[in-house]
DNA sequence: CTGAAAGCGCTTACAG
DNA sequence: CTGAAAGCGCTTACAG
């Protein structure tokens, strides 16, 4: 971080002209592969940043959301705040209404702006948008995969099998044996990982995987409620239910409540996620516990570090998740005690 | 919206040089009076905005919060990310790590970045950073001002006494006589309107005002917790409980649930904001809705009508709250009916 | 208080 | 593929 370098600086230590480097920058192709190689290495080394006429000017940083929800998503964001914050980095902030890709206005608001890097949420760019940003040379992150991401993108997760097989387990060993769950969408990966993670711990448990109990909807309250409505009107009822999200839980509970079911003597509720209001609800949620915040400092100093050109230990990283067993769960009815 | 103008061109219909134009923008003092207010109507008129060699900028908007707290906050964000996105500007996301005045090193990004214009959620900017900003012509708005903002700031807000009265006249019609309040930390104005609302409903039905029944706490789950358990174990312990948020009537929930009191049998909760979550606990929580989506639109819209020169219908605008009735009242228990 | 002059960092044709 | 030349939008001394 010492003095600002200037484009003609680089130029001079490469050897090339002016012109040639700002060619570079903008991702022209018109530059020999050598030429290009050898002045990219000299950006990186230098951490050159454009300035602009008498103005430095101020680093930022992207964060992207597929769509913004609740207490998951501040999570999220107080994290990468934090971060950026003590880097002296200012965060924007954008939404892709729901989409699974950046909208082009964002791209091009990127362009323009040239923050150090940006992390996409439940998001990923489509071969074109990467091409863009690569070619301006800003990183960015993947936190929480929604489909497959090609290998070479780097990505924050955390154990989604394992979390679905730990719910799993805690159920089983409770001695429940009709568990169903609920998953989100099908098209996002963490969720087919959950229920992947849950058929092997039924499995393992000697349990046969019956396709009635296995639920899909949104991560929402919502969700949570229809599809737990739907299980818990079936003939043989589920004595629990492990679902895709806290949220998705609390619909659980709404209808438990509705049919005057109580949980946990009635019911066994597992959610996913861990937020604060698993702590204040009535009874208090058994979860999984995934590390949120953490994953978010952990994608934004991953990419500030590609931004300065560090080459991090691992481009892909998993955190591992825990239970946190509440209230929300108990052994079932006695009559259903096989 | 049409052709960007340069400096030059306002110099140029200005009559002065390109140099004084430059000294307006950057809030340099030394241009006469005259020439400045001529320069700068004409910058309004124009719409000006710098445009860096080559590079189009691209306008933002910046959105202070003294703290970012869970539901409360994504409801402000979304506001305003939404009328941000329908305008093409992007959200710049900031935090004050819990002080009430942004951080230095915001102004100094600010003045950088040039963002269109400022909201500062709950906090508020001292006399100099305020010249700073006006100098540079950014515009800001505050919601929900913690204290008293001086006149000629935008403001947004919302009828915070009302609300306080509303809430305690639903609990003294359903025949409350004995109604505690816990409103938020009293350098906060929003939390003093409450709480004077608060006794004036009560004042209005014939109920003397018990100094005991008053408490602060700061806004989150524990301030609630804390000071409901202390309200539940007076001598004479209240009927109903008016809390100053959801998330302390969250708080007041957990007390009576370990003290064993059933709400709403034995004991009436309010909160206020209306939060999502007040619909997903159970009981459903009764509280006051503030509509902070819509004031952070408001703001939004504030903001960037200022920032184009658009003289607003007003400055200062409070939203009005409502009731929302839902299973945490009740009349009191037999035992306490006068 | 004002602006001619010099300069900054960068980009855009365009000739080779 | 490369870079000399021209130019852009802006700012910074500094002389008057």
């Amino acid at each position: 971080m010492a003095q600002r370098v200037t484009i003609a600086e680089i130029a001079g230590m490469a050897g090339v002209s002016v012109p040639t480097v700002s060619k570079v920058l903008n991702g022209r192709t018109d530059v020999a592969e050598g030429t290009r190689a050898r002045v990219e290495q000299l950006i990186q080394e230098h951490g050159y940043r454009r300035r602009t006429a008498g103005t430095t000017n101020s680093p930022m940083i992207d964060l992207v959301f597929s769509q913004f929800g609740g207490e998951w998503a501040i999570q999220l964001i107080a994290g990468v705040e934090e971060v950026a914050r003590s880097e002296g980095v200012q965060l924007v902030l954008s939404e892709c209404g729901g989409e699974w890709r950046p909208r082009q206005e964002w791209i091009e608001s990127v362009l323009n702006r040239r923050p150090l890097g940006a992390i996409l949420v439940f998001s990923d760019l489509d071969a074109d948008q990467r091409a863009q940003l690569e070619a301006r040379r800003i990183p960015f992150v993947v936190v929480d995969p929604v489909g497959d991401v090609a290998d070479d993108v780097p990505a924050i997760g955390s154990a989604n099998w394992n979390g679905g097989r730990m719910a799993t387990q805690h159920l089983t060993a409770l001695g429940h044996r009709r568990i169903a769950v609920i998953g989100g969408p099908v098209e996002v990966l963490c969720s087919r990982q959950r229920v992947d993670g849950y058929t092997d711990a039924l499995r393992s448990a000697g349990i046969e995987v019956d396709p009635s109990l296995i639920r899909v909807g949104d991560f929402g309250v919502s969700g949570g409620h229809r599809e737990g409505l739907a299980l818990l009107r079936l003939p043989e009822r589920p004595t629990a239910i492990f679902a895709g999200s806290d949220m998705q839980a609390l619909g659980v509970y709404q209808a438990a409540r509705e049919l005057g079911l109580e949980i946990p003597r009635d019911l066994s509720v597992v959610g996913y996620d861990d937020l604060p209001v698993a702590q204040w609800v009535g009874p208090t949620l058994t979860t999984v516990h995934q590390p949120l915040r953490r994953m978010a400092e952990l994608a934004t100093r991953l990419v500030l570090d590609l931004a300065r050109g560090i080459t991090p230990a691992a481009l892909r990283l998993d955190l591992a998740v825990d239970m946190r067993v509440r209230d929300s769960t108990a052994p079932p009815p006695l009559s259903n005690l096989s």
